[in-house]
DNA sequence: CTTGACTCTGGACCATGGTCCAGGGTTTAG
DNA sequence: CTAAACCCTGGACCATGGTCCAGAGTCAAG
């Protein structure tokens, strides 16, 4: 007997109705059963598969990825070992934001560094090093 | 005389022609002469402008604040409080963008060296980590 | 004069991850 | 029985930063 409405699971998971339909639609989520009314049915084991997307999207990954996850997760053998590379590419992805970010704040540091806070505009090196020559 | 299309200036600017019109259409660029053809006509400044934004761009600034920045760096008085403070500002959402990354970073290091590589999918912990209730 | 390269407009389309709506039908509590 | 609260579908819409298209007009070289 499963007996939870896509409200139920949505409260229990702490996502919104839409999204799951959303989930669903981009087959991220198996077609639930239908009762008779036309009202999809869930079991528990959905909210389990919600929270499971949940904390994945928390660690950056994106929808597609999660589906090639749970897909592994069902693999008898080399599942382990394709989990084990989704994350390490996903690291890897996450490395090279994180350096991008880093040369960023280091630029904008160098400016604020430079940078009176006052005085003529043709004086500012934000603006210079924006603009080599004024920008008006 | 501005005899600049809006081809010269994209290839002297480095980027393209649709992106010209479209930081026009939505404000970021001033709205050209034209001549009797209806050709857009530029000025040497327009290939700066463009570069200011490519920069700013690389900066991580919106489209939204580039428009911001530019504004200020015509105005006489405060501008370069604004300026100052525009960078700081963005300073900071970096900052926090970084620091997301690296907690998100760390949790998929832990998981990547709790995991053996192969073995039962059960014993996987990236499986068990993104399935159970509580997680760093 | 003709040809090819350039430009014009308005609008559609891409990815991402949803959110919201109208206009119905269903379920449940009082 | 009735009314509130829930659910259904299909599609439109949000932000971001563009990209691409058709169909038409313009410009420069040979």
């Amino acid at each position: 007997m499963q007996t939870l409405t896509i409200g139920a699971i949505a409260k229990q998971a702490g996502v919104g109705i839409d999204t799951i339909r959303y989930y669903e639609r981009s087959g991220l989520l198996p077609k639930p059963q239908r009762r008779a009314s036309g009202y999809r049915d869930y079991s528990a084991g959905t909210v389990k598969q919600l929270r499971f997307i949940r904390r994945a999207k928390d660690l950056g990954f994106t929808l597609e990825e999660i589906g090639e996850l749970m897909l592994l997760s069902v693999q008898r053998d080399d599942g382990v070992k394709g989990v084990k590379a989704a994350a390490e590419t996903r690291l890897a992805v996450v490395q090279t934001k994180i350096k991008a970010l880093q040369r960023i704040r280091l630029g904008l540091k160098k400016l604020i560094a430079a940078c009176p806070g006052d005085g003529r505009l043709d004086q500012c090196p934000i603006i210079a090093a924006l603009s080599t020559e004024d920008a008006a």
